[in-house]
DNA sequence: ACAAAAGTGTTGAGAGTACACCCATGC
DNA sequence: GCATGGGTGTACTCTCAACACTTTTGT
């Protein structure tokens, strides 16, 4: 800001500041969300995303990790800022401004469980998703665009499996999330020539032959090099 | 949000909500911020990134739009939310969260004015910035960064010149912006190929042979057909 | 031996990049 | 007629996309 004052803080009226967190996983070989239901009014009873009030003594990052960790348990997770919002009706109750984070987490590792507030959490499906309180369908179909975009740009797709996979694996998931079949030759050499994972030596045993096993490189910087509209 | 509450929002402490817009030009050649210097502590004397308080009856963007006309006069112009800061000690006088905004604007049909809280208004290069007032640099530099972006993937660069142009001033002001000299051939075919613009029909005349005018074409879906890193 | 999944190369098309000269006007 | 900026085409390289068979294991 750098706004009107000579006032003090206090002479504005403010708004209450919430911070809401959608957060996807991959579970069943599908792209789906956690949401939970709510205990009270408004919209008792109905399905919403994960959130709550910003303490007045935390930034809003450690808020958004503060309500991930209350919900799912996990720590260190991707966690990026979406987008807030603040239409003056998206609340029956007054004045409430939004600020929407989204994280990816790993399926394994979690443990969903419903916060004091929610009656029940669990996993869907992003097709077949439950009417949702306030505004939060639109923050839902934003949060899932802004995912696609970056996975096809940035390596967060790796936020989705376990420490170690397969390239068949790998190549699955990114399937789920775009929506489409990829070649498998094409994505290998890709991916492998991306120089972006590493083998780890072992492999894994199933059904046919044997896969060899990855890893993220951490020190791999995920260079995006997309071809621009203009010049 | 979904969180805790059989409480009333009155009894959750409110953050101050504010939003700062950063305005960009191209006058003289080079890409300019719109600047602020402060009339009132804290900072006052300091160098800001026009903004002010959120009023609790107008959205977000009826705010930032609010800010924009109080301090450019301008009306339809592009504007987009940025990110939302909400560090702990980033105003001295207490918990103030910021929703920052972007907005392009061409140079011609602007008259800066200062507004009531400001002593002075005026543009400023974006490199020979003066030091700013509160975490207004990293706003700043944010911006920068997805104004870049934005220029390369999308028509925002369009929004920096006025109605008709011609193709050496479109190149001279991406040229700018991006920092990097273009090819002109390259250029021209690239942007015509786009189909994004089309000719006047007039001709601007001065040293030399006459240009062609063009326009911007509203009805042009630019498309951003990037190359992805993944698959 | 057979089922199941892993792994592997080549070719044609399209886009990007680099590069140098002629054209139309004003003075 | 000359200075000034406007306008044009081609060759090489690289990335993308399409496509089918061999290898290794478990049963």
């Amino acid at each position: 800001m750098g706004g009107n004052l000579e006032k003090r803080l206090e002479d504005y009226p403010r708004p209450s500041v919430t911070v809401d967190v959608v957060i996807f996983t991959l579970r069943d070989g599908e792209l789906q969300v956690l949401l939970i239901r709510r205990k009270h009014p408004p919209f008792a009873g109905m399905w919403a995303i994960p959130g709550g009030f910003v303490g007045i003594d935390e930034s809003l990052e450690e808020a958004a990790l503060r309500e991930l960790e209350e919900e799912t348990g996990v720590t260190d997770v991707y966690l990026e800022q979406l987008y807030t919002f603040g239409a003056l009706e998206r609340d029956p109750r007054g004045r409430v401004i939004t600020v929407a984070y989204f994280a990816v987490v790993p399926a394994h590792a979690i443990h969903p469980r419903a916060g004091d507030d929610a009656a029940e959490a669990r996993w869907w499906s992003i097709y077949s998703l439950p009417p949702l309180a306030f505004d939060h369908a639109d923050i839902l179909a934003y949060a899932l665009q802004r995912l696609r975009y970056k996975m096809e740009y940035t390596a967060v797709g790796f936020e989705l499996l376990p420490e170690t996979f397969t390239l068949s694996e790998l190549q699955a998931a990114y399937e789920v999330v775009l929506g489409e079949k990829l070649d498998k030759r094409n994505f290998r050499r890709k991916i492998l020539g991306a120089g972006v994972i590493e083998e780890t030596g072992a492999y894994r045993t199933g059904e046919g032959r044997p896969a060899k096993l990855y890893r993220f490189r951490e020190d791999a910087v995920a260079e995006v090099k997309a071809r621009r509209l203009f010049p």
